[in-house]
DNA sequence: TTAGGATTCG
């Protein structure tokens, strides 16, 4: 007898030969002939007939242990489905024994195990279905219990009641002032009454899991009462809810937390014909957008996923997100301090110019607080305003902001990852070519006006905590001390920015200027008259190859390739020391080579070069050595460097080659003025000030466009000191022995020019 | 208890 109904509990009563699988262990091209499942039936489907005329009847067992994946879907096919269709009811425990396993088309949807079980007489199936106790066992026919549902024009107040109804208005779940989360829920159905019902619960979870206007929902005893003339739907003891999309034709499959819930086949009908009815009936004017489709002044629901969050003051908290496409428009940055930020700096680097900030305020603060950084959102009612700089009104930049309060819905929801619109953005961040948006120079100059018109509000400090201090007072105060100061840039120098790239070393505090390109060709052509000396090429850590030049006599190019330990290296990936090549080639190389460190042969090894020239080259960013400093060692010693992936780190190839690295710096005079006084104060920098590196300012022409600006900006050119605008910064005092005499000097430090430049 | 739909201070 291939289905039997056993009145008790499994233990004793199956055949001794048959052993147990967990769902864990459970995997297609296992032997399963001796092996059984045991699990509840927390869902049955309909019975039912394929295209072909078999019988087919689907179930969903939970296995009871606490393994994550911890339901699978069970099929059963001919005769042995319409016996279990008839006796299986919720609650039950079922025994499936020489069952197939097959992979389960829906995994992805469903969320239960990978595979499915297909149970059918030729198979070999046996099933055991132990009846729930509480049902009488001795009845033929299922026993569930029978919902009826109430149509929203029947309802009457006083009443608990069970509902069907399609989305028309929903605000997210959102923290009460009471004790619980709180969601409001407008719904309507066919007989085109609506119905806002207030639902509260202290779990998040308990609450309808609705994404969207046009989602079908399923209250189970919801208490219905007269507020204001109208009926209105509350939560009551024993609440419940199923959500299901409201697209016509997608899967239906229930949101919920109830662990067992009822489903039957009639409800399934009742759901199709409500999406249906919703899509000719319910005005589903979705304002969603992508970044990309964002216009300023709109309210609209974002889908993104969230990189970076950070405190800003009490009443409003910082979201950075991206959903992979660019917004169109300069978008505002908030500024906050770094340590504040949390989030991969690397990433929210990496995707700086698709990120944008929202900032979200009052009671949204605290739901934000607890949101977890890579998490999806889906964030309503969601507020683009334009604004302008002070003094470029025609040039404007788009703020994102979720205002205080649950008007229009406005909220967030984190999505979960099976989620369709999640899959849908997962899978189009994936192919985003982030290196496209990366850099810079991808930008247009309308947006780099825009970005750098915010700027003209003031220069920005991380100490917002000081008072302003008068520059008469600094003047005549004892030295050191710190302040933070308003005042005006009525001059700065060096006028030629480009000149305020310098070289500093940490060690001896020298600064240097930094050498021409000329120098380095002048020393690289010296190397070049001596051929390279075969007997040091290829060696245990490097591959050397040699190529003839055409035309120039006997110059020849030696490439050394570091070895590691990856199979493939790539060339972005690789080090690489040249002898023999002219700065052109070299140049050449570096486009394609992750780093390069020119070197001469002598007659035992390979050796860097002189420091005047740099001792590594990373694309544009030559790097420096200290020649006071710098305690050369073996190039040998880069082999210890040379691991499975090395990430040739400057610091780290300096640091065993013996070399104290020059660091890129901008040095600036600053002369301010605020009415009562006037000082000079120096910005010493590497690139926090500008927000952009000093290493890469002299070879980029859009950089040191980028800095023109904003010191146009700091300091219109031709304007009289009273239309100048102000500046906030701070700056210290200190004392600079220059022979017998004391100076006094002022820095400014810890000062960042608002807002965007990154 | 809370909220009871109905945009924008930032």
């Amino acid at each position: 007898m291939p289905v039997q109904v056993i009145d008790g509990t499994p233990e004793n009563l199956l055949p001794s030969h048959l052993q147990k699988v967990d769902l864990k262990y459970l995997q297609m091209g296992c032997d399963q002939a001796n092996k059984y499942f045991q699990g509840t039936v927390i869902l049955s489907y309909p019975l039912t007939k394929l295209v072909n005329g078999t019988e087919f009847f689907k179930i969903v067992l939970q296995e009871n242990s606490c393994s994550k994946t911890s339901t699978i879907n069970v099929l059963f096919f001919g005769r042995l489905a319409g016996d279990c269709g008839k006796v299986v009811h919720q609650g039950d425990t079922m025994v499936v024994a020489g069952f197939n396993v097959a992979k389960s088309p829906s995994a992805n949807e469903d969320n239960r195990h990978c595979c499915h079980l297909e149970v059918s007489e030729d198979a070999g199936s046996a099933v055991y279905i132990y009846a729930k106790p509480s049902i009488v066992t001795a009845s033929e026919t299922p026993v569930a219990p029978k919902y009826t549902y109430t149509p929203l024009n029947h309802l009457k107040g006083g009443t608990i009641v069970n509902l069907y109804g399609a989305v028309k208005f929903f605000k997210p779940p959102y923290i009460s002032k009471g004790t619980d989360y709180c969601s409001v829920v407008t719904i309507v159905d066919q007989s085109n009454v609506k119905l806002t019902c207030t639902l509260f619960n202290g779990n998040l979870d308990a609450l309808p899991k609705i994404y969207k206007i046009g989602d079908i929902v399923r209250f189970h005893r919801i208490k219905i009462r007269e507020y204001n003339n109208q009926m209105q739907g509350i939560t009551g003891i024993g609440f419940a809810s199923l959500t299901f999309d409201g697209t016509v034709g997608a899967p239906i499959v229930p949101r919920t937390s109830s662990k067992s819930y009822s489903f039957t086949e009639e409800e399934q009908k009742t759901i199709e014909e409500l999406r249906t009815w919703a899509a000719s009936n319910l005005l589903v004017c979705e304002p969603t957008a992508k970044l990309s489709g964002v216009q300023p002044m709109l309210f609209f629901d974002l889908t993104c996923q969230l990189v970076g969050k950070a405190e800003v003051d009490g009443s409003s908290f910082l979201l950075k997100v991206w959903d992979g496409t660019k917004c169109p428009y300069p978008s505002w940055k908030v500024l906050v301090e770094e340590s504040d930020l949390e989030g991969d700096k690397v990433l929210i680097c990496r995707l700086r110019n698709l990120i944008v900030d929202i900032l979200v305020y009052d009671n949204h603060v605290k739901l934000a607080k607890s949101l977890k950084v890579g998490s999806f959102l889906r964030i309503y009612s969601l507020h683009t305003k334009q604004a302008s700089a002070e003094n470029q009104p025609n040039v404007s930049y788009v703020e994102f902001h979720l205002h205080g309060g649950t008007c229009y819905g406005r909220g967030i929801r984190v999505l979960p990852e099976n989620n369709p619109d999640v899959k849908e953005l997962k899978a189009f961040m994936d192919s985003v070519n982030l290196t496209e948006f990366q850099n810079v120079e991808s930008m247009s100059s309308m947006e780099l006006d825009g970005i750098f018109s915010n700027l003209s509000r003031k220069i920005l400090t991380d100490h917002q905590h000081l008072d302003d201090t008068a520059l008469n007072t600094i003047l005549n105060s004892s030295v050191p001390q710190q302040y933070r100061i308003r005042a005006k840039l009525r001059t700065f120098k060096p006028e030629k920015l480009y000149q305020s790239v310098k070289l500093y070393c940490s060690k001896c505090n020298s600064l240097q200027e930094v050498p021409n390109d000329d120098d380095f060709d002048l020393i690289l052509r010296d190397c070049a008259a001596t051929a390279p000396n075969p007997e040091v090429h290829n060696s245990l850590w490097y591959d050397s190859a040699v190529w003839d030049t055409e035309n120039q006599g006997q110059r020849k190019i030696a490439v050394h390739f570091v070895k590691h330990d990856e199979l493939l290296q790539e060339p972005e990936d690789t080090l690489i020391m040249v002898q023999g090549a002219t700065l052109k080639e070299i140049r050449k190389l570096s486009r394609r080579f992750k780093c390069i460190i020119p070197v001469r042969s002598t007659k035992e090894d390979l050796e860097l070069l002189d420091l005047s020239a740099p001792f590594l080259l990373q694309g544009k960013i030559w790097h420096y050595g200290c020649k006071q400093c710098s305690n050369q060692k073996t190039i040998q010693n880069l082999s210890s460097l040379a691991e499975e992936e090395p990430s040739w780190e400057p610091t780290e190839i300096a640091q065993v080659l013996g070399i104290e690295p020059l660091q890129y710096v901008f040095v600036m005079k600053f002369t301010l003025d605020d009415g009562t006084g006037a000082l000079d104060a120096y910005l010493f920098d590497y690139e926090k000030f500008f927000q952009i590196p000093a290493s890469e300012v002299l070879t980029s022409s859009l950089l040191q466009e980028k800095m023109e600006m904003i010191m146009n900006i700091l300091c219109p050119p031709g304007t009289k000191l009273d239309d100048l605008p102000w500046l906030e910064c701070f700056i210290k005092s200190y004392n600079v022995k220059d022979g017998m005499e004391q100076q006094v000097c002022y820095q400014i430090y810890d000062t960042v020019v608002a807002e965007d430049v990154i």
